[in-house]
DNA sequence: GTCTATACGGGGATAGAC
DNA sequence: GTCTATCCCCGTATAGAC
């Protein structure tokens, strides 16, 4: 894995675990096992960084999308399905990003405003009724909101719901939508 | 308006609008008319400064909780109605404090933590089907994270869900969870 | 390509005047 | 109750050795 990633792969963790306050150079050059100097050697600036992590989410999403367009039991369940903390790349550098968004970061809150207009773009496909796929694309925003309020999303509360659980209610939701 | 009140205010705003890395004393302090000097004569520190903001939160949670309880419609379809962004005192300090929460702060989990378990138990008292209660509470979740992301959840976006198209779609889940 | 040393500014907090 | 002045620490970034 090149020392590029590796420090992406650093920053989105603290980013992600203790959030914005949290992500000193250092941590981030400790957490990849360099110093302050070697991350700057391959990142000029702070800003180089956070550039870097929108970067990779934006690819990122295109192969999420291209996944959820040819998703076998439709984009909306699919949707859901991914929603659900994961721990895998997209999960991680989504709540992430969306920190940054938080933080008035220009283009952070660009691809995640790209992002869930891509997703409702493919949900609408499926679901013709607009209030139903906005409803859908809430469901998704709220699972990565408890994801990114826990903090730790990896350790998942006991009481978290599971794809298992709520895909019946997105079924229930796509056959009301019909009539 | 007692000065604390303008300050907590202040802080308010600046972490629900620029994020808590601009919730620098002198910006806060700016913001509420006051120096830095006269910010600490109110709270002595930065953390007294976010322990205030959480105990409004709970304050404006427990009223909440009353009201939704009694509300005519039902908690579910309150729940939504009140979740879509009004800028209220609750919207605000809500969003500002699941900031600190995402920092990992952890009275600020707390109380976001509480205050979830009690939408849902209301939830549950209407909705006995555990996934759909479920659902009911991340459709909210969701529109809280939309109105974090976006920053400046005052202008909103031309494409915002509105909550009399959201409500229909809350009653096609209520009734479908009754059988 | 990675390190140490250092410069510089800003944020939090105290002391004390008014 | 609010202000100014000041201190110290820490975060970002540069320079230059290895």
């Amino acid at each position: 894995m090149s020392a590029r990633d590796t420090l992406l792969d650093a920053y989105g963790a603290i980013l992600l675990e203790n959030g914005q306050r949290a992500t000193t150079l250092s941590a981030v050059a400790a957490r990849a096992g360099v110093s302050k100097g070697g991350l700057l050697y391959h990142f000029t600036s702070k800003d180089a960084l956070t550039e870097g992590l929108i970067d990779r989410l934006d690819e990122l999403m295109a192969e999420d999308i291209t996944a959820m367009r040819a998703a076998p039991d439709g984009p909306s369940r699919y949707y859901v399905r991914t929603s659900v903390w994961t721990d895998c790349a997209l999960d991680r550098t989504l709540v992430a990003v969306a920190q940054l968004a938080q933080e008035s970061h220009t283009g952070a809150q660009e691809v995640m405003d790209r992002a869930r207009r891509q997703w409702l773009e493919l949900i609408r496909k499926e679901v013709s009724e607009e209030a139903t796929a906005h409803a859908i694309l809430l469901i998704g925003d709220g699972l990565y909101f408890d994801a990114a309020l826990s903090g730790n999303p990896g350790s998942s509360r006991e009481d978290a719901i599971t794809a298992a659980e709520l895909l019946p209610v997105v079924d229930r939701l796509l056959a009301g939508a019909q009539d």
